[in-house]
RNA sequence: GGCCCGGUAGUUCAGUUGGUUAGAACGCUAGCCUGUCACGCUAGAGGUCGAGGGUUCGAGUCCCUUCCGGGUCGCCA
């Protein structure tokens, strides 16, 4: 193919299908450069040697398919093009077909295309013509396929679970499908395989995996669209290092098989409680420092009321010392930073300029000589510095300050964009605090099991309870997440009627569940990767739309095929579905 | 639902305090050119300034509404 020739294949004849590229018509000599998926290479039509080749070589134009048969050709040195992969030959065409004709394209196929996006995902057939967008998608191939080896050698089965299965309360928002048959019912599409895969448990298939699309109708995100690829796993027999152990080998082969590198074996281990207390994030990345450091003890009985205040109501003080952005940082700048935390809702960012031989602070006034003086001891404060202070619930403080943290490493260019930092973050609460409706709700979902030492608290104290629950996470994305499962039928009640279910509606919800787990459960557990984040980071995009073939908009909208759209009112009576219009 | 950013030839962009006929580069079309590779040279075509309304003698520029897109908060077990 295109890309593969080389000067070895001197004389050799070939015969070559793909796009042109492009078209460099010198009169007598025509040069036409010929893509396809594995790169191009240049073909020579000289008139002197064939003129009615070259007549029909004049109406080429860029996009056309073309067959060439021709010898291939080392060029001679002073015609070598150092810059193209193929650059030392050339093909000498001898015969040439136009298989398909293309009208001017509407922007130009190219690496790091600048053309509009709108633009290009409305062509986007076009738009993986381009190199870069063709490597991520065969990327992507790879790990699939990595991920299919790699469990299979595990004893993984690969099992299909059905896309219309029923919505289920708690979690996402579900995309739902109407049901013909069953007039004003609806399936859901699946969020995950979560209830199937458990099921596949007490079935005894005891190691279980999947790639499957998993569907949730929320608001999108640079990192989040609406159908979205899992690598879902499960297994029966085991606990968090066990699963912990089989999937560490699943990322450390796709890593050297796609990229060639070695990730350090085992991954580093943060609890859920070390990751908020230093990075401010369950999802810490942790190629940088910058660590956040509590100084609550210090200023509880401060003068400084914000300070006094927020620790008295229960929250805490806690500061990043940002090295060297004292002097650096100009006022304005400070005052951007003090946006990003308002954006987590922190009332405000307080901040102060270590100096030799003093501080500048609008806050210094309110503390004592002495209060100022710990401060800077404990966050090993030098002149130049700049700490910022962020008081509030601990919630707002590790919220605001761990974006903080964010934005000051890549401000401040503290981030490697070509390390990987792999970590575990393990021991995460078991439920979390709905405000709005005021109860308990599961942090992962309702099916995880508690740690046994925390089993004894769930009545007395919810809030302290860990799961064993996991999140892998690379250079402060979640990859994956995954948890052990509750298998105990007794428990698995007591778990719903803590986060607010009745015996009847966790009956008539999960009912089906319920009645597997009488027959004879095995403990199991699983994980599931998020693949399209994943090849996100390999092919170190920021954009997950990059890494997916057809994607959809920030409003889930597909703009080439225009989903979605109205349909006939005879498909809607057929559904027994009337539309209604909203009105403000 | 909130906040921020963007929308001007096919494409990427410029367009001053509101002022004559809205420019550039690339692409496209035609002609010339035998070693180009971002080929070169010459000529040409190409515009609903996202849409609607308003202010004004005059709007790409100011105001309002709206559409499209991006980022983000909420949301995403």
């Amino acid at each position: 193919m295109c890309g593969e020739l080389t000067a070895a294949d001197d004389g050799k004849d070939v015969v070559l299908m793909g796009w042109v590229q492009r078209r460099r018509d010198l009169g007598a000599l025509i040069f036409v450069t010929l893509r396809d998926r594995t790169g191009i290479i240049q073909i020579v039509f000289n008139s002197d040697t064939d003129p009615e080749l070259h007549d029909k070589a004049l109406g080429v134009r860029s996009e056309y398919v073309l067959a060439v048969k021709g010898t291939l050709k080392r060029r001679s040195p002073d015609a070598v093009n150092k810059n193209m992969p193929t650059g030392e030959v050339e093909v000498i065409a001898s015969e040439l077909r136009i298989l398909g004709k293309s009208e001017t394209p509407p922007f130009h196929i190219e690496e790091n295309s600048d053309a509009n996006e709108v633009l290009r995902l409305k062509h986007r057939y076009l738009d993986l013509r381009r190199p870069d967008l063709q490597r991520n998608l065969i990327l992507r191939h790879r790990v699939a396929k990595v991920a299919r080896d790699y469990y299979d050698e595990n004893g993984f089965i690969e099992i299909e679970t059905p896309v219309l299965g029923r919505s289920t309360p708690e979690g996402a928002r579900d995309y739902l499908v109407p049901s013909r048959v069953h007039p004003g019912k609806f399936y859901a599409l699946p969020q995950s395989p979560q209830l199937f895969k458990q099921l596949l448990m007490v079935s005894g298939f005891d190691r279980y995996m999947q790639i499957t699309k998993c569907f949730r109708d929320e608001d999108l995100r640079a990192d989040r669209q609406p159908e979205f690829t899992q690598i879902d796993l499960e297994m029966s027999f085991v606990d968090v290092e066990d699963v912990i152990s089989v999937n560490e080998g699943f990322v450390r082969r796709v890593f050297k098989e796609t990229l060639g590198i070695d990730l350090p074996t085992p991954f580093k281990r943060l609890t859920y409680n070390e990751a908020m207390t230093r990075f401010g994030s369950d999802k810490p990345d942790t190629r940088f420092g910058l660590e956040l450091t509590d100084v609550s003890d210090i200023v509880k009985t401060s003068g400084f009321k914000v300070f006094a205040d927020a620790i008295a109501n229960g929250g805490s003080v806690r500061t990043i010392n940002a090295k060297t952005a004292g002097g650096s940082f100009s006022r304005k700048e400070i005052d951007a930073l003090a946006d990003v935390v308002k954006t987590y809702k922190a009332k405000g960012l307080a901040w102060m300029v270590i100096e030799e031989g003093g501080v500048r602070s609008p806050i210094a006034k309110f503390l004592s000589e002495e209060e100022t003086s710990a401060i800077i001891n404990r966050l090993n404060g030098e002149a130049g510095d700049l700490l910022l202070f962020v008081a509030d619930k601990d919630e707002i403080v590790f919220d605001s300050l761990g974006h903080l943290r964010l934005v000051l490493g890549e401000k401040l260019g503290l981030i490697d964009k070509n390390t990987y930092e792999i970590l575990w973050v393990t021991e995460f609460p078991l439920f979390e605090r709905d405000e709005e409706e005021n109860r308990w709700v599961a942090k992962h979902h309702p099916f995880t099991s508690p740690m046994d030492e925390d089993i004894e608290y769930l009545d007395s104290n919810p809030g302290r309870v860990r799961a064993k629950a996991y999140d892998i996470v690379l250079n402060g994305y979640e990859l994956g997440g995954g948890s052990i499962r509750i298998h105990d039928q007794e428990l698995q009640n007591k778990m719903f009627n803590l986060i607010g279910f009745s015996d009847e509606e966790a009956k008539e919800r999960f009912g089906f569940l319920l009645e597997a787990f009488k027959y004879g459960t095995p403990p199991h557990g699983g994980l599931a990767f998020g693949l399209d984040r994943l090849v996100m980071l390999l092919t170190k995009t920021d954009n997950i739309r990059d890494v997916i073939a057809f994607p959809k908009v920030q409003t889930a909208a597909d703009l080439m095929t225009n989903a979605p759209d109205v349909v006939d009112a005879k498909q809607l009576e057929e559904l027994s579905i009337e539309t209604v219009t909203k009105s403000e």
